[in-house]
DNA sequence: CCTATTTCATACCTAATGGTACAAAAATCA
DNA sequence: TGATTTTTGTACCATTAGGTATGAAATAGG
């Protein structure tokens, strides 16, 4: 593999993603403005059209890498705890650290509070964020099964609709996140949330035929 | 009260509230254009400025419209029904025929759908949305005090801590229904919380102390 | 009927936006 | 070293954005 032809880039590309994705979790997709996207990154405006495309573009592949980043960690922290009690816990744990980890405070998650106001318009960023929301319930309801498995919940649990759940309590943490509410309330959000289902027994099939 | 000197309006300020209401909804904030908040209600640009300010002054005082018919509705839909359970389903058959009542089709919340995406940039829009989120806790709250109050549901149950909870699932049905999931999907996640909810007893001091 | 007052409608303005042309720069290959 | 290829950086372009000036229109008061 001999080196590519032309003038090297200066930038790498990855990291410039990463940048991007930054800017646009902030900000929002329409209300980022390409001036922030350069200066976010420090590239010029013809090397990022070079490198990504237009601005949607490069929206999509920042919620493309933010996805595969959070299935990444949801998975190490889902499967990576033995007890299911923990598992959940580190589930909304984890969200909440990446919700507040932006460098100026609190920012949510960057599918579910930027994709969301956009997905009436643009049937590509719909089915980013769909894929995201799909993501996280298949995962959870993936540990869940483990959790079946291995005795530690009951059978009669529906690992989806169950999954379904918990899922939106991790939507409402990252919307809540971005509304100002404090971090030590959607701790306490999430682990009452998680404690709750697992009393229950999960979504059960008695409680679906129940309506 | 004898009638105002000049020309009288042509337009019905409440209606119109309500269009640009609709055309926030649908297209979000940053998104929405004057030309489109113009061709929304009717109105030409000057009579808009002249009866609500500059676009934000729109946007805050669609939201506000907002809140106010969606906590009027709540509150009916709540305390209408006698058992707990039926106001519960209520509460999430209510909130997903507001989330699919747009005329082209899911649109999900307003306020949570493209308020969110602007918190991080406007205090002003951060507050309507977490006067949203709270007031829609707050109300579910009070409903559940009465339920205790009446003996369907144990007095060990934290009612802000269980409507939050609630809340929240209702919060993650808006960004679903924006993100394409079927109306059907969402009617069983909403019954499957709710039942859920209610047979653990809701958020009860015991699970609280567990973490 | 004339004046005062308020709204309406057109047309316009400035700034900002997404996107691009073009030439200089930096690398490889012959 | 010279030709080729790719990136860089500046400067620019057309469009669209939010917002406003201005005069005509429509009402009430005198």
């Amino acid at each position: 593999m001999s080196p590519p032809r032309g003038r090297p880039p200066t930038y790498d590309r990855d990291e410039a993603l990463g940048r991007l994705l930054a800017a646009f979790w902030e900000k929002g997709y329409s209300t980022a403005t390409l001036d922030d996207l350069v200066e976010a990154t420090g590239m010029n405006r013809p090397s990022l059209y070079g490198a990504f495309g237009d601005k949607k573009a490069m929206y999509l592949a920042a919620l493309d890498l933010f996805r595969g980043g959070m299935l990444q960690q949801m998975e190490h922290l889902l499967f990576g705890a033995a007890r299911i009690e923990d598992a959940l816990a580190a589930l909304m744990e984890g969200a909440l650290a990446v919700y507040f980890s932006g460098e100026n405070g609190a920012r949510g998650c960057v599918a579910i509070c930027t994709a969301t106001a956009e997905a009436t318009l643009d049937p590509d960023i719909r089915e980013r964020l769909h894929l995201v929301i799909q993501s996280i319930d298949e995962i959870v309801a993936r540990r869940l099964e483990r959790a079946i498995a291995e005795g530690q919940v009951p059978a009669s649990l529906d690992p989806m609709r169950t999954a379904r759940v918990l899922g939106s309590i991790v939507h409402s943490m990252a919307v809540r996140t971005r509304s100002g509410e404090a971090r030590a309330d959607l701790g306490a959000l999430g682990r009452d949330a998680a404690a709750m289902v697992l009393a229950a027994g999960g979504v059960t099939a008695a409680a679906r035929s129940l309506n």
